[in-house]
DNA sequence: TCTGGGGTCCTAGGACCC
DNA sequence: TCTGGGGTCCTAGGACCC
């Protein structure tokens, strides 16, 4: 089909933190607020009127705006806040794709008949998030999800803007390197010393040379972006892929047992997380970072899943141990726990002939003869209970049950 | 200026297997 | 006996995003 119209949205909401500040106290309202305090997690557009930005440290912030209100932050309240935005979001599309905790794509092609051309679901959407949620936002529409991420962040804030198709070139071109996606400090860097300022530019500088200037991946990309091309489908049902935790320290110095009491606090937290989301990992990262900001991670991949406290704190202390000389040397400021390799809990309740139901969660084992998760689950409950007995079962997966027969061996 | 707390993806080398 | 090439997994680091 020939596309005349672009019919992606990237909505976004404006200093999300900052605006739910104001909006749950009416003093903070036309003010600058700062929320957070080392450093600014958000900054509302009054503050970001005097230089303040996201990530500066906090007394640089409080110096470039000594008016500004700085309050700590609420992330339940900000938790709530995206959960009812997001609720607008499928209310509008039943194809949404999440990217952070404060915005989303929304692929509204197939809504023209029923819910109007892009543009208009888009200043609706504007509204409903508004009225429902008293947030401001701004929405990008375009051919492609990178000129719609594009053009809500030149639409900021509580902006509108259509990138038309035959318009494309002109809106994209002109814009800085630092506007791509991807595109951050050093790679901006890297592009100015080609001297290479525009999109434009960079669209001229050719796939090859980005190639060899920042990798294939980087540089394939990169130049599919420059002009214009980008086929990534908006894609709903996304998975997390790694749960972590991480705390800063400050710069005076810990002993061994306190840093541990830290991981010990930080497992704890990350695989409640993951119990909650019935979801069991493989690989454990342990993150840390020095007085002198250097950083250094350690990983570890368990023969199996799990959500399991002790099993994860287990390793996360061997390889704390092994960072010993790094952390005596360097000094430690921030201690992080992530598990990564992500899957769905799998258990197996049974049904016996005495009609009891009992529920057995089995992790899935690594699948080494390529076992699906399922089956391997189905021998760990053969192992404990026997098959003969069992006639049927109910897979568990990701906490939804599904009931399966359970044939004898 | 002196740096939080989440995440994603890519690269590169080594081990190991066929 | 000495050798090639390809694939996958693991680990560590780095860039980037919000």
């Amino acid at each position: 089909m020939f596309v005349s119209e672009p019919a992606i949205l990237h909505a976004d909401l404006d200093s999300f933190y900052a605006s739910v500040e104001q909006r749950d106290d009416a003093r903070l309202r036309g003010r600058p607020v700062i929320v957070g305090g080392g450093v600014v997690l958000a900054a509302s557009y009054e503050a970001k009127a005097y230089g303040v930005r996201t990530a500066m440290g906090g007394g640089l912030a409080r110096r470039m705006c000594p008016r500004a209100v700085v309050v700590p932050p609420r992330f339940a309240a900000y938790t709530a806040a995206s959960r009812a935005v997001f609720e607008v979001f499928r209310d509008t599309s039943p194809l949404v794709e999440g990217i952070s905790i404060d915005e989303a794509f929304l692929d509204v092609a197939g809504l023209r008949r029923i819910a109007g051309s892009a543009p208009e679901i888009a200043a609706r959407l504007r509204r409903d998030v508004a009225e429902r949620v008293g947030l401001p936002i701004t929405v990008g529409v375009a051919r492609t999800k990178f000129l719609a991420k594009v053009a809500s962040r030149v639409a900021k804030p509580d902006g509108l803007l259509v990138v038309p198709i035959d318009g494309e070139q002109a809106f994209l071109h002109p814009l800085p390197v630092g506007m791509l996606w991807g595109v951050g400090k050093v790679t901006t860097e890297k592009l100015h010393r080609l001297g290479v300022r525009t999109v434009a530019e960079v669209a001229e500088l050719g796939e090859p040379a980005l190639v060899s200037l920042l990798g294939p991946a980087a540089g394939r990309h990169l130049f599919a972006l420059s002009v214009g091309r980008d086929p990534r489908p908006v894609q709903g049902g996304q998975r997390r892929r790694s749960m972590g935790a991480q705390r800063a320290l400050g710069s005076r110095p810990r002993p061994p047992a306190e840093v541990d009491a830290m991981l010990a606090g930080l497992v704890d937290r990350v695989m409640r997380r993951m119990r909650a989301a019935h979801r069991v990992g493989r690989t454990v990262v342990l993150r840390l970072r020095f007085a002198d900001f250097s950083r250094a991670t350690r990983s570890h991949t368990l023969a199996r899943s799990t959500a399991r406290t002790d099993v994860v704190l287990e390793a996360a202390r061997g390889l704390l141990a092994t960072t010993a000389p790094l952390i005596a040397e360097r000094g430690i400021t921030l201690v992080g726990i992530a598990v990564g390799g992500l899957d769905d809990e799998v258990g197996v309740q049974l049904i016996l002939p005495f009609a009891e139901r009992r529920a057995v969660t089995h992790r899935p084992e690594p699948d080494p003869a390529r076992e699906s998760a399922l089956d391997t689950a189905l021998d760990g409950v053969r192992d404990r209970f026997g098959s003969a007995a069992v006639t049927r079962g109910v897979l568990l997966r990701h906490g939804q049950g599904m009931e399966v027969p359970m044939l004898p061996d």
